[in-house]
DNA sequence: ATTGACGTGTTAAAAAATTAACATGGCGAA
DNA sequence: TTCGCCATGTTAATTTTTTAACACGTCAAT
C-alpha cells in the first residue's frame, strides 16, 4: 500500500519490481488482488495490463499515517515531532525548508 | 511493533488485548517469540512472566517511521506534512501547540 | 503443604500466504 | 494474417502463519 500510495498507482509488475523486499511477481499479484477484494484498491486496465490505484483519498490516508506516527512515537504531538527532525543530525532540513515552516505556523496562529 | 513502541514494553497479554485487531493470545506469543528470533525485540523476565521490549532505540525506530511516512506521502519534506495537518479541520493543534513549533523553528533557524 | 491460577515450552493441526506452472486472450511487429 | 510476447485467470503445491491443546513449573493464597 505504502508503495502505491508513493508512486500514486502502479502495476503488479512495478511494485515487484519497486519494492525492496518484494516477493515473487506470483505473490504480488495474488496480493493486490487480495488488496482490491478488500477495497484498499481498485484498478483501471491500461493496454490488457492492470494498473491498481488506492480507493481512499491521498489526502485521507496521508494524515492518517501522519497521525499514526504522532500517536505512536510522539505522543499526539507534531511539535515533539518537528523537534526529533530538528535535532536529527542527519535531518535534511534546508533552510528553506525551515522558511517554508515558519511561514506555515505563523499563518495558521494568525487566521 | 508499533503497539510496543507506543507502551514502551509489553507482555504477550498486553498485546493481545491492547489491539484492536488482534489474532489469537497464541498468535501473538509465537510472534513475539519469533520477532525476537528475528532481532527486532528481546525480553526480560518479570515473576515469570516475558516483558518484550525494543531492540531498536526509540529515537532511532521514531525518526525513521517519521522519515518513513515523509517520504511515501509528503515528497519528503516536513514542512509539506505540517501544511497537511494545519489544514485538517480535526487537526486538533492547540494554541500551545502551534507556539511550540514556531519556537522550535525559530531555534533552529538561529544557530 | 496443597491447591489453583497463570504463563511458558512444545507439539500438531488448520488456515492463509507464497510460489510455480500452465492455459487463454490481446496486442504489436514482421 | 501470423507469429511471438506479455499480462491475466486459474489451479495446485509448498511454505508460513495462525490456532488449539496440553504438560510443566512458578507463585500466591488457603
Amino acid at each position: 500500500m505504502d508503495f502505491i500510495f508513493s508512486k500514486g498507482e502502479a502495476s503488479a509488475a512495478d511494485v515487484q519490481t519497486g519494492l525492496s523486499d518484494a516477493p515473487s511477481y506470483s505473490a504480488v499479484r495474488t496480493f493486490l488482488r487480495i488488496l482490491e477484494e478488500k477495497g484498499m484498491l481498485k484498478h483501471r486496465e491500461e493496454g490488457g495490463r492492470y494498473i491498481y490505484l488506492p480507493t481512499e483519498s491521498r489526502q485521507k490516508a496521508s494524515r492518517s499515517a501522519l497521525k499514526g506516527v504522532l500517536s505512536t512515537f510522539f505522543e499526539g504531538s507534531l511539535a515533539n515531532a518537528v523537534a526529533a527532525l530538528v535535532a536529527s543530525k542527519d535531518s535534511q532540513l534546508t533552510a528553506e525548508e525551515l522558511q517554508k515552516l515558519e511561514s506555515i505556523i505563523q499563518q495558521a496562529r494568525q487566521p
